[in-house]
DNA sequence: CTGAAAGCGCTAACAG
DNA sequence: CTGTTAGCGCTTTCAG
């Protein structure tokens, strides 16, 4: 026999009917503990396995659907680790998409996707609360990063970490910051830049807000970081790590130093964060964590759980290095560095002896 | 009606036999252009979609399974855009698998979900070749970075990327090389090897290797700076950029300047690359292009094409960066670094000039 | 070119 | 606890 065995080849083998194995395998102690021994091990003799195909008849393809806006921002590494992680773990299997910070390809895909997957997990996604809605009306579905009613979602505790990095820089001497953001339709780029302006409220401080920057890069950063000068502000807090590592290479082309001049802050603790010099103050969320936490909810809403009503907040640390610092006593003056030899010089020597942690 | 409308419904919408219906969809040409406007028409207004489970019969799943060993390695970032922008071009979706660098799980993952898939492509595979080939015996394989008899492979032009990264460094001055290896396990990692003890041969200068580096990451690499300073070369490749980056890391630590005592010279071009301080000199390859073909390719085979029995070279091309430099009079002294103040001062002002690109 | 009918591999009633 | 039976939605012979 050349093809792959079916239930039916086991039942067969076994000496039993072929819904008898299909339940040894789909439900187990439905089975008598003799008989399923024998089953399995006709089963093992035959090389037979359990497909992965659905069943037409249940739904159960064991199948997630994870979109991420944009794989190859670091930040959705972990994430889409601890998803896949939990989801093997689970028994479950992950169909991947990724949208190119495009609502529409985003629609479009999980649409054709949809029948295909079980549940579906929405990451930083594009699309409109509506469409969201819709979907979760048909599937469940969790949301990361972005908080809608209705619709379970997990977030990262934006306020605090915010409300962490103003105090940092309060303490620090700072009294204005520039907040560098990120995709106007990113409901975190929101929530941040709310965050912050609630924060700025209350310890007193002002803020401004440049951008967006649409796809959060370190290009799109550094693009930025000649308006971050103008405005004249001794700290910046960026949508992300990227972006905030592109605004510290900008300030150091211009001659600007960080962190002798402005400080600058980024947001997530991806990988890059420590490559950069100096390496970057930011806010760190358990990123890996959130994908598996997703996932785990994820799959207990297929099995019947209901979600609740209230969004999973994550919780944030503010993690210190080395792009802050004490506010200098005069600003830099606007769209003018006044980086010289000595203050680099200081920074290098700085540099050597700290170095990474 | 609620339930999703299936072909019949289609089918006594515009009163035809189910069977033409599933012809209008399923094989385009095979139904008078009238009778299929008219389908088409029904099927619109039912909002019909065509399911992309696979109907039992033909195992059409429109489903491809993508293997990479470390979804966090940003360098398969491109390779897994590329790669999901072809698919999704031509209809497929995308099984996404992270194997976290464990050839055993990446077995059982395979073999779990090989049912649920039409082809099968293997990024840096770390199974072994016997696996491999037993695998594509089954089903359509292409295999990324990995070169083994009757399985189609894309590779990078390693040898090629090699010899111009050492005769890069040779024009410097230099004549003593250390690779800092990757992972055993790692195909790519012996032909670098291979093709640097060539380029050595052939260039006459001195190689040395030190590793591996089983997890090849930035941690990694910072653990074999002071490996690197026994060495005595005045010039390191690395296996990754990440591990590139993180001997740069551990060298400046160490007091060892870059490239002013010893050159670094990465793999890939990733975006880490441009981060680190000095900016990466490293090879790059068209990862993105890399996964297109390589999803055309197994495409392609599904439908029935005969794939080239010999392996894709993908071209590379060497971008110097600021890491390396003219091999300087003295080496650096085995395990002590000779760093001082003004050498650090005059690397930092340069940094403040050139910037990056 | 199109209809009728027979399954694909598996699960889910429903009886025993 | 287990066998029988009837499909799931779609494709594919096989006849018209």
């Amino acid at each position: 026999m050349d093809r792959r065995p079916t239930i039916y080849d086991v039942a067969q083998a076994a000496g039993v009917a072929a819904s008898t194995v299909s339940r040894a395998f789909a439900r187990p102690g439905r089975v008598k503990a003799e008989t399923a021994r024998r089953i399995f091990e006709a089963a093992e003799a035959l090389g037979y396995r359990t497909t992965a195909l659905p069943g037409l008849v249940s739904r159960r393809t064991r199948t997630l659907a994870l979109v991420v806006t944009d794989i190859t921002n670091p930040f959705y590494g972990d994430i889409i680790r601890g998803a896949h992680e939990a989801a093997h773990e689970l028994g479950y299997t992950l169909l991947l998409s990724h949208t190119q910070e495009d609502a529409q390809l985003e629609r479009d895909w999980t649409e054709r996707e949809l029948t295909a997957v079980e549940g579906v997990l929405l990451t930083s996604s594009r699309m409109s609360d509506s469409a969201i809605r819709m979907m979760a009306k048909q599937k469940p579905v969790v949301v990361l990063n972005r908080r809608l009613p209705e619709v379970p979602s997990i977030l990262v505790d934006n306020a605090r970490g915010i409300r962490r990095a103003v105090e940092h820089l309060t303490e620090l001497g700072h009294d204005a910051v520039t907040y560098v953001a990120g995709p106007e339709s990113s409901w975190t780029d929101g929530a941040r830049w709310l965050a912050l302006r609630e924060a700025a409220h209350e310890l007193d401080i002002r803020v401004r807000r440049i951008g967006p920057c649409n796809n959060p890069t370190v290009h799109a950063g550094f693009g930025r970081a000649r308006e971050v000068v103008t405005t004249s502000s001794t700290a910046v807090i960026a949508y992300n790590d990227a972006v905030a590592i592109g605004v510290v290479k900008g300030l150091t082309r211009l001659g600007v130093p960080v962190p002798e001049a402005v400080s600058v802050v980024g947001f997530d603790n991806t990988l890059l964060s420590e490559i950069i010099e100096p390496e970057l103050t930011t806010v760190a969320a358990p990123l890996q964590a959130m994908g598996a936490t997703a996932v785990k909810n994820l799959v207990a809403m297929i099995g019947g759980a209901v979600p609740s009503r209230e969004p999973i907040i994550m919780p944030v640390r503010l993690v210190v290095r080395r792009s802050t610092g004490q506010r200098s006593r005069n600003r830099v003056s606007p769209a003018l560095g006044t980086r010289n030899v000595s203050s680099s010089a200081s920074a290098a020597a700085r540099s050597t002896e700290s170095g990474s942690r």
